[in-house]
DNA sequence: ATGCTTATGTGACCGAGCGCACAGACAGCC
DNA sequence: GGCTGTCTGTGCGCTCGGTCACATAAGCAT
C-alpha cells in the first residue's frame, strides 16, 4: 500500500484499498488532494437526487446503499467499505445517485472532489480500469442482493451482512444496533432480535445494546446464505489485474425445467 | 437516428437508442463491424461466468439477466431492450458477468466485437459517457430492483414487469409465458397465474397461450409500485446529455423514526 | 438514586406466497 | 381425427415474516 503522502501515513487503521491499487504516479497526484473526514453514525452523505460533490473512500467507516420507497419501507443494495468507495455516479455520468448513501459504522474516509476524480479518470485507461471494475464489483454485489432478498430467510440474511461489514473493518466487534440492520435488510427489527437471538444461542454471536462481537466466523459462513461467497469472490477477482478466470457457475435459467440442480443442504437453526 | 450504414437501413423496427446516441463518427465506425443476429427465445446469451466474445444492442428483443442460486430459486436482476446493451462487463472491466442473459422476447439485435467495443470507448470521452451512463441506468434498475422485491406484491410487481418489457417494444403485445414471468419475478408460476387473472377481470390485459395484450396502460401503470416510474425517470434523466437535474426525493434514512412519510395510497386489488 | 431515552425481548394474530397435486385447455403434429 | 406436450387454473395446508402491543433492560443525565 503506497504512503507517499504525509497527509496518509497519519492514519492509523488500514488504508482504502481501492485507492492504494491505482498506479502510484497517480496515487501521488490524488493523494495531494485527499482530506480525511470523520463519518458520524447514520450521517446521510447524500440524499438521493443530489449531486456529488465529493467521492469518498473509506478507511475506518463503513457506507450503506439504502433506498426508501413511499410508504418508509427501506432496503439497502450495497456496502461500502475500505474495499472500495462512494461516489461510482461521479465518472458514470449525472454526478447524482438514486439511492441514500448513509454512515452506518462510524470511523474515516479519504474524500476528494468530484471534479479532481474526473482529471483522472480522464487521464489514463488504468486509473479507469481499476475504478470500473470497483464498480462492476458494486454491480455484483446489488445484483446478487436482489435476489438473496428475494429468496433467503431473515437470519441468512443477517449472517451475511454481519460478514461483509465484518470483512470491511478490523477486529471482531461491530458497533451496530438491531434497528439499523433491520433498516439495511428491509424487516421488522424484531425480527432481527429473533434471528439474533437464535444466533447467540448457538455461539457464533454475542451482543449487547448496539455491540456485536462475532465468535465463531466459519460458524457464522456456515449459517448465511451463499450470497455472502459470491459477493466475496466476485470482488475479490476483480480487484486483480488482469482478470482472474471466474469459476463458472452450474446452473442455468434455461434448463429450469429440464435439469434441477440438486436440493440445498438445509443449515438452517431451528426456530427456538 | 442515424442510419448512414446501408446494414442497418435494413431494419424495418426501431434500431437501438443507445446506439443512436453516440456521436456521428463513432457511429459509423461501429456500424461497418456490427452485425444483425437473431434473438431466439430462451437462448442464453452467456452463461454466468463466461467471457463475453460481444456487446448486443437489441433491437427488437428483450433481454433478462437473471441468477440462478443453489437449489434453482430464480431472480432477475434487469430487463433490457432496445434503450441500451448487453454487455457493460466488457468495458467495465473483467469481460465476465455474474449473471445469466437470456432471451426473454425474440427479435433481433446488432452485435460488435468487444475488441472493437473496447476501442471505440478508449477512443472517446463522448463515447465512454454514452455508454457509463447507461450504465448507470442499469445499475438504478437493478438497484431498485433489490428493494421492490423485498416489499411489493407479487402483483405490483407483475405489473412493473410488463410496462417495463412493452416500453421496449413495438405495440401493445408481448410474447411472454407465465412460467417466463415467473422465472424473472422469482415467483411460483401459480402466482402470476391468479395475478394475471386479476388484472385480466378488471379489463388491463387479456392473455392466452403465451400472449399477452394490454388493454390499458394507464391503468396497469397505477396497479403497479412505484419502482416503474422511479426506473423509467432515471433511464430518461440519462439519457440526456448533461444530466437533467434529478427529482429531490423526499425521504431519509436518517429520518426514519422520527419523521415518518405518510402512508401511501393503497391501490390493490382485492384477492378475488 | 431517580428518571428518561434508547435498545432489546416476547407473544398473539394474520396474511401473502410457497409446495404440492391435480384438472382443464389450447396448439402442433402425425 | 386423435395424441402429446405446453400452458394455464385451482384448492389446501403450511410457514415466514408482518402488525400490534407491550415488557424489560442498559446507559446517561441530573
Amino acid at each position: 500500500m503506497p504512503t507517499e503522502s504525509r497527509a496518509l501515513s497519519r492514519v492509523d487503521g488500514p488504508n482504502n484499498q481501492l485507492l492504494g491499487s491505482l498506479d502510484p504516479d497517480v496515487y501521488r497526484r490524488l493523494a495531494s488532494q485527499l482530506e480525511l473526514v470523520p463519518m458520524i453514525r447514520d450521517q446521510s452523505i447524500c440524499l438521493p437526487g443530489s449531486k456529488l460533490s465529493h467521492a469518498y473512500f473509506p478507511v475506518s467507516c463503513v457506507i450503506s446503499l439504502v433506498h426508501m420507497l413511499e410508504g418508509g419501507a427501506t432496503g439497502e443494495s450495497a456496502v461500502i467499505g475500505n474495499e472500495g468507495m462512494l461516489g461510482v455516479a461521479i465518472f458514470t455520468g449525472g454526478y447524482t445517485m438514486a439511492t441514500e448513501a448513509s454512515v452506518q459504522i462510524e470511523g474515516n474516509a479519504y474524500r476528494v472532489s468530484a471534479e479532481a476524480l474526473m482529471d483522472e479518470f480522464n487521464r489514463s485507461e488504468s486509473t479507469r480500469n481499476h475504478l470500473l471494475r470497483y464498480t462492476l464489483a458494486l454491480f455484483a454485489q446489488t445484483s446478487q442482493t436482489a435476489v438473496c432478498n428475494r429468496h433467503h430467510s431473515v437470519q441468512q440474511r443477517l449472517c451475511r451482512r454481519l460478514l461483509l461489514t465484518l470483512d470491511r473493518l478490523p477486529g471482531n466487534e461491530l458497533h451496530l444496533t438491531q434497528e439499523q440492520i433491520a433498516i439495511t435488510l428491509g424487516v421488522r427489527r424484531e425480527g432481527i432480535s429473533e434471528a439474533a437471538s437464535r444466533l447467540q444461542s448457538v455461539g457464533l454471536i454475542t451482543y449487547k445494546r448496539g455491540k456485536i462481537t462475532v465468535l465463531d466466523r466459519n460458524g457464522l459462513e456456515a449459517y448465511a446464505c451463499e450470497c455472502y461467497q459470491v459477493v466475496k469472490e466476485e470482488c475479490e477477482r476483480l480487484e486483480n489485474t488482469p482478470a482472474l478466470p471466474r469459476k463458472q457457475h452450474p446452473y442455468s435459467v434455461e434448463r429450469r425445467r429440464r435439469v434441477r440442480p440438486p436440493p440445498p443442504e438445509v443449515t438452517r437453526l431451528p426456530r427456538h
